[in-house]
DNA sequence: CCATTCATACTGGTATGGTAGTATCCATTG
DNA sequence: CAATGGATACTACCATACCAGTATGAATGG
């Protein structure tokens, strides 16, 4: 866990919280963990108070928990939060298809879908996880701003981190993730052809699928939740 | 505009944040008003830290906009944005009214709609323009914990407050309020019959009327919109 | 009279010190 | 030996001081 300052990504503050945000998610910081602001300040190399407002910032997105004069610890999965998050995530989600049907999307935007989909073939052909994810993330993160509506992505942006938390768990594999590229594509498919009920079928499927492992990684890693 | 600490609601920084929050919606600090953190310290009577986190918090639902070394100000309503929040709320709560419909509701839940409904009556007889609005949002928040969705309404906190602020504008006389109980009433019986379909159909109907009156206030106060 | 420069008074971000409250552990006591 | 009391080492929160940028306006030079 090498923590590093950069020179112009915002304030210190701002990346501190990127960095743990992206810990967390990433299971490096599970959850349960003592998150101390002294600790990290040293780690970091800065005084405590910037610690203590990415603390503020990952608290308000739920991802840690301040007890005053107790203690930050990374909160525990719970898989009730899962389903409730899911459940938004794809309401939302299920709306931006449907709009983006209604708008027609420009062609820059339909090219930068397609090539966001084909970066994600690319990515897991080399196994590349990451990459994938950054892939799907700008997908949908482009296709909400293709349907004129950023803010839902902007919305959607607290729950997502919990959500990918639990795929971070799920999605370990490059066979697990394959499937994800056609449901992308269908959904693509649909907007294109402006068939609203089958872009918003083809979304909800999509968004229903993610959650599919919790019940076997709850098992298995009971630990992690609370 | 009376400021004033209790002595145990939370932080310091929470509350000034809730206040600022309310002055903002309620248009007592109007779009555009610069906001310095040393002149809320002294009116407070804290230290800037505090103000500071609040102005954090407020900046992350957008309320404000803090340009570092520049200045904060209360960012003026985009009727972009009003659109956008409007669609991800209905997309949100329509979800809420089916899922309402699919769990049956208990019977405690049902009187405490029930009553809230009444209570928005008893309110509009009064001329009681904030006890509506207050039992308005108890409504909407007892139905998504009703259906078990609590995080739906956490998820909407952010958004409602932008769209609380047009409303400020547009609700300011019981018989345009008067309309909203009839819908509530609509939502609440469909959901008690468990007709998901009606259910859904009488939210998003409820929630596409709250911003009819936007074209006029943007045309009158164009000064407010940016 | 207009353009440029530069001192000044702000701004938000960070560093550091102090305070009150909580948990822990060990000595003391029944 | 079990239970209780108190010292200690934490914690988050707030206050204060300092820093580095930005806007403003007056003074200066053309």
């Amino acid at each position: 866990m090498n923590f590093h300052i950069a020179p112009d990504t915002g304030s210190a503050a701002r990346q501190i919280e990127r960095q743990l945000r992206a810990s967390i998610i990433s299971m490096e910081l599970p959850p349960g963990t003592r998150l101390s602001e002294t600790e990290f300040a040293e780690k970091f190399g800065v005084s405590r108070q910037p610690v203590r407002e990415a603390l503020i910032a990952l608290a308000r997105a739920e991802l840690v928990s301040i007890l005053p004069q107790r203690g930050t610890t990374v909160v525990k999965i719970s898989a009730d939060r899962m389903m409730q998050a899911r459940f938004i995530r794809e309401q939302i989600e299920a709306g931006v298809a449907r709009r983006a049907c209604e708008v027609q999307v420009s062609t820059t935007d339909h090219q930068m879908l397609d090539e966001l989909i084909r970066r994600q073939d690319e990515a897991l052909s080399r196994d590349d996880i990451e990459g994938f994810k950054i892939a799907d993330e700008r997908f949908h993160q482009n296709l909400a701003r293709a349907a004129g509506l950023e803010l839902a992505w902007q919305t959607i942006g607290d729950i997502k981190a919990h959500l990918d938390r639990v795929c971070h768990l799920t999605l370990t594999n490059a066979q697990a993730m394959r499937p994800l590229i056609g449901q992308h594509q269908k959904i693509l498919e649909a907007v294109l052809s402006r068939d609203a009920d089958a872009a918003e079928q083809a979304m909800r499927f999509h968004l229903t699928e993610i959650l599919r492992a919790l019940p076997v990684v709850m098992a298995e890693r009971a630990d992690l939740f609370g």
